[in-house]
DNA sequence: TCTGTCAATATCGTATGCAATATAAGACAA
DNA sequence: TTGTCTTATATTGCATACGATATTGACAGA
């Protein structure tokens, strides 16, 4: 059994505003929605048997979540969150994971320690074997050291930051790039465990960057449909 | 004129739901509304001549700022958290305040720099005057500093962060503690002006300790029932 | 052929009504 | 007096209707 920890004990029976907000992150996440495509509401409580004010209120939380972009009187749009905004993204998620593993250094019990131990087992079986497992596998890491923490707010915020992260390397990503690198997880899983706090931050500062870099996101270029129009100008016989 | 940097400019109208919004969170801040307080639906629409939709809306806003609870079935409540929440509050404040001012040392221009240094010598001259206006200048020159960043995300965590530190302040701070303290704004500014930007990093991080410290946030403990009872009842001749 | 204006359409913003649910109050028995 | 059951009330959950707004396409004029 490989995700005991993921399953979240819903202990009430998921609203519906919660179960079409759910399923729409899952699809943004997996691109069967891509960036930018537009999502009415309309079509929406069609979808999924609910009215617009269901879908209405989904779509509020996904526009705070970043993951879709709602404009006054014209709609809700899968969001396209430029390179800038990528990067930008990218330096709240280390500061915050930095803090994290600090906080959690040399406070976590041997029971907790195992299941850690058995995650990063688990994730470098899994890289050589299926990449869209061993992404998720790394997710669930991540979040999984916030809810040590038992700080709500950090919660909160690294789940809403990790998503808004899936998308930007959905968009920008190369494949195969996502990966966590599950040695480098190993090392921060150690570092903690050891109470080394000043090293289990850096670690962690350097792995969520060189996630980053790992994408390309030092690298490309921002889009410019001016450069674009240009190139297409000179295909033209 | 003292609050230039805070004329916000609203292009559009402001739609009527972020009226209800600014105005409730105003309310809370300033505690005319109390923790705990109930804020019926209808009672919220009938005040502001709207109905029901608007304050729903708003008040799911303000859920996601942390300055309400909503509880399913029924109803919200102003915020009440509790002294480990806010302590974990500051704990993700002071990682994105670093975070920031490393980001911008040595990146600010001329102009942006004179602006700093005059918002701190606004504080200076305001910190013996009135108490009220000095805390919102330095809430001011936080949030001025996170726009600075050019990355929204971070503003809006911030912005967020701020009024929940409010909130967590106003709840459990003694008087005058919340005073920002304008001599280490201006040991920030002259850091980040000069680019050392590890300095400023670690400068801004012991700011954000200390204000919650001299909040008390350190040292008072829980409320506790019981032990409240004993005492009452120890008093009972 | 290009550009500006106008109507048609799609979609959102808001109000309101009815059903579902949780709390509170009251009655009653132990 | 206390515990439990029933009923009443307050309040939200959700659906739907109507008015407001932005975009699209057609058409007239240059």
């Amino acid at each position: 059994m490989l995700s005991t920890h993921t399953t979240r004990e819903t202990d009430r029976p998921m609203t519906r505003t919660e179960r079409v907000h759910v399923a729409l992150r899952m699809a943004i996440l997996e691109q069967r929605l891509a960036p930018g495509a537009r999502l009415p509401e309309d079509m929406i409580g069609e979808a999924f048997g609910s009215s617009r004010t269901i879908a209405r209120e989904a779509l509020g939380r996904l526009a705070t979540e970043g993951l879709v972009e709602l404009k006054p009187n014209r709609g809700a749009f899968v969001a396209n969150p430029t390179l800038e905004e990528g990067r930008g993204i990218f330096v709240i998620r280390a500061a915050l994971e930095r803090a994290m593993v600090r906080q959690l250094a040399g406070r976590i019990d041997v029971e907790t320690a195992r299941t850690l131990h058995q995650m990063v087992e688990d994730e470098t079986r899994l890289a050589e074997k299926s990449d869209v497992e061993a992404i998720r596998l790394a997710g669930e890491f991540h979040l999984y050291l916030a809810r040590l923490c038992g700080n709500p707010l950090l919660e909160r915020y690294l789940t809403e930051i990790v998503s808004r992260c899936s998308l930007v390397m959905a968009i920008y990503g190369r494949p195969h790039s996502a990966d966590c690198g599950a040695r480098e997880h190993r090392e921060i899983v150690e570092a903690i465990v050891a109470g080394d706090f000043v090293g289990a931050g850096n670690l962690m500062e350097r792995h969520v960057e060189e996630v980053a870099t790992r994408a390309q996101l030092g690298t490309r270029a921002e889009v410019d449909v001016r450069s674009i129009l240009a190139e297409v100008a000179a295909q033209v016989p």
